[in-house]
DNA sequence: CCGTATCCGAAATGATACTG
DNA sequence: CAGTATCATTTCGGATACGG
């Protein structure tokens, strides 16, 4: 049991996890994070690399992120426009412990869907 | 540069990871699964000792931890009733990752709202 | 004591079209 | 290339009332 440490989560109610939280964990944040680690990359390169993000979800989330101060944005007064984005040292800082939360989901990906299937099971028949 | 363990959160397009995270980060998972670290509680336990939850949303964030095998509900038949709910290995499990995470958002949350000032700041004024 | 049912407002996301 | 603007949809969470 490690209930002493368990305080840095529920110590002011969670609002300052949360917080952050809030910020971190909305649908393609630590994405954008994991994929500017491997450098300095520009607009298209990101929606790319990202299956799936919208322009519009893209650019909010790279919004959140500078006024954050987690990423850079450069602009090159260039035709046609060229703008850069990169990680900060805090926004690489971010990056252990979110290996650490992915380690543990892709870890326990089977058994949870298996405990799913088995609640869902348990629902219909009983 | 870490480029290369990011590959974890980047995998799938992030979906393994999305997968979880759609669970663990809403408003109040963390919350219940760190106040359960310190042991067996009833839901009456869990609703004084998690501030501004109502019962709605703790009923179904345990049904949820439940469904997914994080917890266990264990109801004996008495009156008046007698419901308690436990991590299971699987839960106790994501608090090491979670305080990892907690720990970041604390470190880091002066720096980030210091950030978010500059950055109204510079929206206002140029 | 331990929930469930219902309704509602707010927020997040997506689709689409347009622009310097 | 790198966005912005607008609208529709979905999802989340809070309030309230009721039930075994």
């Amino acid at each position: 049991m490690e209930y002493e440490h368990t305080c840095m989560i529920r110590g002011d109610g969670g609002r300052a996890l949360r917080a952050i939280l809030d910020q971190i964990c909305n649908k393609w944040t630590l994405l954008v994070v994991a994929t500017l680690d491997q450098g300095i990359l520009r607009f298209t390169d990101l929606h790319h690399q990202i299956p799936g993000i919208s322009q519009r979800m893209l650019t909010l989330t790279l919004r959140n992120l500078e006024r954050d101060g987690l990423i850079t944005r450069t602009v090159h007064a260039e035709v046609p426009p060229r703008v850069e984005y990169a990680l900060t040292p805090t926004g690489e800082s971010l990056i252990p412990p979110a290996l650490a939360l992915a380690g543990w989901a892709i870890a326990n990906a089977p058994g949870i869907e298996a405990s799913r299937e088995a609640y869902a099971e348990y629902r219909q028949n009983g």
